[in-house]
DNA sequence: ATGACTTGCTGTGCAAGA
């Protein structure tokens, strides 16, 4: 079973370079994120006619996720639990069933978390958008436990606007105040991890110069200046059957691409 | 470096992204 996650940056800027890439890659399912789209202006229709199951768990001009399977899929629920106060479009989940396992799938776009603001001795405060960030990652550390309780495999993929390490990203001494870089960012990241999950790609590839996201200003793709956001984790069942972790860094290149590249495992399930 | 670029909005410049 072939998963990848792809943040779009946009259904509509993308309607072309997402069938292109579906097609050149030929995944068995997809967790899509910014779709920036409502469920109703998601182009269903177009992909259902292209042989994909769609579900969508969307909001008005932001956020928004999907997920696109050529496999069934069974018990789709949409939203993160543990605020019902949330409105934003972030977490989706779905049963994929496998030909030999099915794989419980959860696609995220965790908060990016900036500006964020420091106080007197230089701590970032825990209030505003990054207040949200963190109090986000603490409720899918909780959905992240109930998860590992149940029977099936699972898979936590997307845009996590997390670099995990210094070696993440080209230049680390840039991020070092950003939300996505911050110590306490970091270590909501890894706690999760420490419930027993691992990161794909790590699994399989060591070392600096592997990134999933180049910035549209400044030349970002032209200078290489990227930074490693996009991950899968998978659970200690899951990560037994993975079989191989491919960053689809080509696409970057290509015709009007998304600021975010294609991740993508394959899995003896 | 307060920049840059891209997206969606019911806009005519702005917020948000990372």
């Amino acid at each position: 079973m072939k998963i990848a996650t792809f943040n779009i940056n946009g259904i509509k800027a993308r309607i072309e370079a997402l069938p292109h890439w579906l097609e050149a890659a030929r995944p068995d399912v997809v967790a899509l994120q910014e779709i920036k789209s409502v469920d109703e202006g998601f182009p269903r229709e177009m992909f259902e006619d292209l042989g994909w199951r769609v579900e969508t768990h969307g909001q008005k001009g932001f956020n928004g996720v999907a997920i696109l399977s050529r496999l069934p899929l069974e018990d789709v629920t949409r939203g993160l639990p543990g605020d019902e106060s949330d409105e934003q479009a972030r977490w989706i989940e779905a049963t994929v069933i496998g030909e030999k396992r099915a794989v419980r799938l959860c696609g995220l776009y965790l908060p990016n978390g900036n500006p964020v603001s420091f106080d007197a001795d230089g701590q970032p405060e825990a209030v505003g958008k990054y207040g949200y960030k963190l109090s986000w990652m603490a409720r899918m550390h909780a959905r992240a436990a109930d998860l590992l309780q149940g029977e099936e495999l699972v898979v936590m993929a997307g845009d996590y606007n997390i670099i995990p390490q210094a070696e993440d990203a080209a230049k680390p001494e840039a991020w070092r105040q950003d939300a996505l870089f911050l110590p306490e960012s970091r270590a909501a990241f890894r706690r999760i991890l420490n419930l027993g999950f691992s990161e794909a790609f790590r699994l399989r590839e060591t070392g600096p110069g592997h990134y999933s996201f180049w910035d549209y200003q400044a030349g970002a793709w032209e200078r290489n200046n990227g930074i490693r956001i996009d991950h899968l984790l998978l659970s200690p069942q899951a990560a037994d059957l993975l079989q191989d972790v491919r960053i689809d860094r080509e696409v970057r290149g290509q015709e009007k691409p998304s600021d975010h590249v294609p991740v993508w495992i394959e899995l003896d399930a």
